[in-house]
DNA sequence: ACCTGAACACCGTTCAAGT
DNA sequence: ACCTGAACACCGTTCAAGT
């Protein structure tokens, strides 16, 4: 039970903060969704900053992973940038969750350090796979590519935001064709 | 000392939500601040919901007086469509606070009924003001105006967002300016 | 009309104690 | 090695009580 239990705490608090965010990470319900109690928690993460880490460490980690299998599965790159918001529409099927990275932004005046430290992980692996794309395509210079790519995961992660806080996936989906039909993301 | 009171409280929770969210604000702490005891706020507003929903109110309140002042001061609708922006920017320049709206959207799963209806109302307020600077503008058709005003509001709603979590405001200006050029703000 | 103290169930956290 | 019970100071909320 013991790896078990680590990676019991580990889903439900990702699970959670995607839902209430780091400040919603409640170690009662944790324990009490996985059987154990709340002190037992404190055995495979000292505090909750760390799990708060550990949870975001292994979000970045997870997205990369997708990304890198959206990257494997379509090699002309300009399918790769209509195929980028896929991830942040996930999320949002999901029982409406939101991007962790994303929550935790807001959060930002309450974060401890190890865990704004994951928070900016993520954003730089989106970054650097857009960038990447942006090259295959053969579009702008290394320092347009770069200033674009934040400005597609920027916008990207604010659509989640606000079609969340209507519960409507036409809205994502409708935010993102404006990107696109703007010249944003281009196409 | 009565519609002192209230009016304390109001801004103090304001303020609190901007930093930490909904779910950041403290009773006690907002007493403590205004020299009252927490169970005094309960006189002025019936639960913390209703707190929430009037901090919320009125924020969209103060947020659409600011945009009727821009827009009279800047007959041109394209010259308003540059200065919108500079909103968002305020809130970043005051000590990193957040767009309630935005926080909120976040803290959704969390949020009363009446909370939520103040949200939206927000974003409603923005949406708006962006399709009269497009028509005033001459841009596209009337439906293309209003997809595009969403799309603005939400791109620089993210800019706030993301730009915060790196306490850079360079960052905001940059993803702005990127946004101008890529014409998802058509200039 | 406006405010308070004391209590409630709830949080993260600690720690000595169990197996 | 892994878990627990009991305690701590903290939260939103209630309510009877003060002026």
């Amino acid at each position: 039970m013991s790896e078990n239990a680590r990676e019991a705490i580990l889903t439900a608090a990702r699970s959670a903060a995607q839902l209430h965010g780091y400040s919603g990470i409640n170690f009662r319900s944790i324990a009490d969704e996985i059987g154990i109690k709340n002190a037992s928690i404190y055995y495979h993460f000292s505090s909750k900053a760390a799990l708060g880490a550990a949870v975001a460490r292994r979000y970045w980690q997870d997205t990369s992973t997708l990304l890198a299998e959206i990257r494997a599965h379509n090699p002309d790159p300009w399918q790769r940038l209509r195929a980028f918001p896929s991830i942040f529409r996930k999320s949002l099927e999901n029982a409406n969750r939101l991007c962790l990275s994303s929550f935790m932004a807001a959060e930002y005046e309450d974060l401890p350090e190890e865990v704004l430290a994951e928070v900016r992980a993520f954003a730089d692996v989106n970054v650097a796979w857009l960038t990447e794309a942006l090259a295959d395509a053969g579009w702008g210079s290394a320092q347009d590519r770069d200033r674009r790519a934040r400005a597609i995961y920027t916008a990207v992660a604010g659509a989640q935001l606000i079609a969340r806080s209507r519960t409507d996936l036409h809205l994502f989906d409708d935010l993102i064709s404006s990107y696109q039909e703007a010249g944003l993301i281009p196409a």
